[in-house]
RNA sequence: GAGGCUGUAGCUCAGUCGGUAGAGCAACGGACUUUUAAUCCGUAGGUCUUGGGUUCGAGUCCCAACAGCCUCACCA
């Protein structure tokens, strides 16, 4: 054991604040009894939950007759548990504890006489967000609170920095982002929003499992961003001296492994776009990409319903949730309607009249002067009918020269088998029918639409895509679905960033 | 990128008309062997985000910077 776990004393006194002198002292305290302040292996311990769960094994021993005793003897299970000191209430030769694990709290009884001069000399070290195991036997408080009657101590890790105010948490939205660690063990409800979070993403990974499709893993470095239409990170590889683009999206590597034989493949991974920052979008998130050989969007209709219905039952859910406010009901069949129906119920205009869509747009305050009829109609649509939509709906069948790495309706070249699930007016799924003729991709990777950004176009030419497509890709259909925004959903969170563990911020200044 | 709002003790928040900086929790000292945000008595804790300006005097008014949030833009 060594001498001193503290700064040594040549260096000069940092500038600290009382709660750290003040646990600098306790943690002084701790090694001159024996006991290593940042703890070691502490085997044999339960889950809080656990422990909780054996409430029942407590026996209660009946007052013997013309005894003097005043309340019943009780035997509980001997139990060892572990966690964050959360609570303290001490009452002269007693410390009432709270301890939390990731499973939940309990009541730690800490009695003087019970424990013996050793561990209460320890006990008096402990303070608020230590870590600290705990043998005792389970037992029932004279209040009838659960509690483990501690019998010895064990110290595991101290805490230099006070938490937060115990009753409040934090609440500052800076601070609970900076200091993720915090907001999860101080911050009601967050930990359980994460745990759902994994819970999705396993029940979407179980259902596609299930189906047949195999996960793979494409690169997210690329040379070429394609298959969405967003500016990428840049950065550059030093061996190799080439720049390379963070990917925007993983549409066409999974379209590739298509080509190559794996007919029902996805990925579940972080995409990256360099774009602004908002409630709904994060520089970096999560998208799921599904494909299906010898489907189309019809199959990956079906498909999403399922996704979503199983990720709801995986959260213990009922499919009639409240988001922010408002009443969603996710009971398949989810609604469904085609743009242009909505369209012209939205804005009662005929979606063939450009003259009209063009008046409307200009209503709105967009410059559509050398601007393609159908990137106009496009931004009416999304000004009027996205907001309006509750949902969650299936908008299907969007005007073809917005949707390049789709296959057109085989009536009607104008029209892209495409839909996107809109919820509250976000965008939460997009399927295609995938466009699987070289030549036509080959010409719509070369078409810039006009009054198009170069930035915002999908007009980047992959030859290596197209030789792919060559080689024939079978008939399919693809599936993207914003992971966080599903999360969002199904957690009741109005910010992307409360379900993003570490959101990107600006730098902190040095202190 | 533009506009609006916010920034006071470790945390959560008050701070009136411009006139000596406040509370609760946390901390420290004391009392208390069945508490439940324990209670009671006492003590300490501040570059009011930063930098300018107006004023006899600025937490408060003005300007700028920094950070966060919201709306818009970009986008999913």
């Amino acid at each position: 054991m060594p001498e001193s776990f503290d700064t040594p004393a040549d260096q000069p006194p940092r500038d600290m604040g009382m709660h750290e002198a003040a646990r600098r002292d306790k943690l002084q305290r701790i090694v001159e009894l024996g006991h290593d302040p940042w703890g070691n292996r502490f085997d044999g311990h339960m889950p809080i939950s656990a422990v909780r769960a054996r409430e029942a094994e407590i026996v209660t021993v009946p007052i013997p007759e013309g005894s003097e005793q005043r309340s019943p003897e009780q035997h509980g299970p001997t139990v060892r548990v572990a966690g964050r000191v959360m609570l303290m209430r001490p009452t002269g030769k007693l410390i009432f504890i709270n301890i939390q694990d990731w499973t939940g709290e309990i009541q730690i009884f800490v009695g003087k006489n019970q424990v013996g001069e050793e561990n209460w000399d320890l006990a008096k070290c402990f303070d608020l967000g230590d870590l600290i195991g705990v043998d005792g036997e389970l037992k029932r408080t004279k209040t009838g609170e659960l509690t483990v009657f501690a019998t010895r101590l064990h110290f595991l890790t101290k805490s230099l920095d006070a938490p937060p105010e115990k009753h409040h948490g934090l609440s500052d939205p800076e601070l609970r982002q900076r200091m993720r660690y915090v907001d999860l063990v101080h911050t009601e409800g967050v930990a359980a929003r994460f745990i759902k979070r994994t819970q999705i993403i396993r029940s979407i990974r179980r259902t596609l499992d299930d189906q047949g499709f195999l996960e793979v893993e494409g690169p997210t470095l690329h040379s070429i961003a394609g298959g969405a239409a967003a500016r990428p990170f840049k950065t550059h590889h030093n061996a190799l001296d080439i720049p390379l683009f963070m990917r925007i999206a993983l549409e066409l590597h999974l379209k590739r492994l298509l080509v190559g034989g794996f007919e029902r493949v996805y990925e579940l991974g972080r995409v990256y776009r360099n774009e602004g920052i908002s409630p709904r979008h994060n520089p970096e998130f999560t998208m799921l990409e599904v494909y299906q050989a010898y489907g189309d969007y019809g199959s990956m209709m079906e498909l999403t319903e399922a996704l979503i219905v199983g990720a709801i039952e995986a959260t213990g859910q009922s499919k009639q949730l409240m988001w922010n406010g408002q009443a969603l009901d996710f009971t398949p069949p989810f609604q469904r309607g085609t743009y242009d129906e909505l369209f012209a119920k939205c804005t009662n205009i005929d979606p063939a009249d450009q003259a009209a869509v063009r008046r409307m747009a200009e209503e709105i305050g967009f410059n559509t002067q050398g601007v393609h009829p159908d990137v106009i109609k496009s931004e009416v649509f999304e000004e009027k009918v996205e907001d309006a939509l509750s949902g969650p709906i299936f908008v299907t069948d969007y005007p073809a020269s917005i949707c390049p790495l789709t296959k057109r309706k085989r009536d009607n070249p104008a029209v892209a088998e495409r839909f996107e699930l809109f919820v509250l007016g976000m965008e939460v799924a997009n399927a295609y029918t995938e466009l699987n003729d070289p030549d036509l991709q080959a010409a719509l990777f070369r078409t810039q639409l006009d009054g198009q950004k170069e930035d915002d176009s999908m007009a980047k030419m992959d030859h290596d895509f197209i030789r792919a497509l060559r080689h024939g890709m079978p008939p399919a259909g693809g599936l993207g679905v914003g992971i966080d925004r599903l999360v969002m959903l199904l957690t009741d969170a109005a910010s992307i960033r409360d379900v993003i563990l570490f959101p990107l911020l600006r730098p902190e200044a040095e202190p």
